[in-house]
DNA sequence: TGTACATCAGTGAACGCGCGTTCACTGATGTAC
DNA sequence: TGTACATCAGTGAACGCGCGTTCACTGATGTAC
């Protein structure tokens, strides 16, 4: 083997990462596959030594896109143990920091309508990550509520975030920001369970 | 004037309609120009007798179908004067009927990430599209409860609204129609203040 | 240690296609006489 | 009432362009001797 192992891993990884910023930036039909090849330091004759085609790469990107938007989610609870880690999680979704870097952010927010309308590769991808992410904010969500709310909980926490991050990008920049508080308080007042208390809620709200 | 006054308002209007539809059910980059003529009846060529550019039609398109989903809404409370018409509301927009017609949906929810990237006009149709469903749904909130509160439980029936329909398109159609039942409650739940009855709420769930 | 070689990651020209847009033309219409 | 006419909504061929994809080629690399 005339290259060492890992190069043409490694290429493939860093067209994967310039595929996922790119088309959550800018959007997947507005982002040819010469721009992502250019993005990741190559020429666009090289593509298909890597991909069979432009969704097979958009299926791969969205599977990073998600686990970098997981991670932004799950890395300023390292130390979190309370009982509102589900709503720190929100607050930290439904941030100005995340409002402000659509390239990291989370791609249901920022190409679901997009993705649902793909062929059934990556359809089947965009459900097994939305499982996935109920799954991670159902772990998160306090033990102590019957299954059935708790359930219900997760679900109304994470149409809230999409929703919410969605409807903030598509007002002015100030109301957006407004926007997005009311979405903490009305989270914060719908998650608050009366027999958990207070303390250990990030009143910063993840950057706001 | 050779021909009927209201002629060719009329034809555009017919084009404005399909394409409202055409965008909302398989994307504006997926649908050109032609598309939408052929929708309407017409031939491509004719097109910019009516529009300056296909942006400009997205614009009016964007105002077309967001007013298209504000009667949805707006429809099954005509004989509504309960405290409960903003959780109605959200249970039509929650609905299957609304998941399963993308045609005559709400925009935000089927191309807002689209709309967001486009161009100027757009965007500002957009922003104003948003300010106008919320003052709308506000009116529906219900007057007794604090103003701040009131704000809030907007901003977050709307977020959830926009995200949980979003959520439930992209996953198994049994898995959505589940999410959107979860989404019911939740807001069911989160929108009851203690000092409203519980009469008038619409527990089939507009359709479900 | 040095050189010839096989491998294969990456290059860049080329392809067919569909798009938004333009424009010279057609033909259906209401009006003038 | 009937006919010639001016108007202009709609037609369809054509344009330049950028896209996804293909392919013959190049040249950097580790290996064999």
């Amino acid at each position: 083997m005339p290259w060492p192992k890992e190069h043409k891993r490694n290429t493939r990884e860093r067209i994967v990462e310039a595929a996922a910023a790119a088309f959550r930036q800018h959007g997947i039909a507005q982002v040819g596959v010469a721009d992502v090849m250019r993005r990741a330091g190559l020429t666009h004759g090289g593509f298909y030594a890597h991909f069979a085609s432009k969704d097979d790469l958009l299926a791969e990107a969205l599977i990073y896109a998600s686990a970098e938007a997981n991670n932004m989610l799950e890395t300023p609870l390292k130390n979190d143990a309370s009982a509102h880690r589900l709503l720190n999680a929100a607050m930290t979704y439904l941030s100005s920091t995340h409002l402000a870097h659509p390239e990291r952010g989370c791609p249901v927010a920022l190409l679901g309508p997009e993705l649902v309308r793909s062929n059934e590769k990556v359809r089947r991808t965009l459900t097994s990550e939305i499982r996935r992410r109920r799954k991670k904010l159902h772990d998160l969500a306090p033990a102590n509520v019957p299954a059935e709310i708790r359930r219900e909980q997760v679900a109304g926490a994470l149409a809230c975030m999409v929703g919410g991050l969605i409807l903030a990008r598509g007002m002015k920049e100030s109301e957006g920001l407004e926007f997005l508080k009311d979405c903490h308080s009305f989270l914060r007042r719908a998650l608050a369970n009366s027999d958990t208390e207070s303390a250990g809620v990030n009143r910063r709200g993840g950057g706001l």
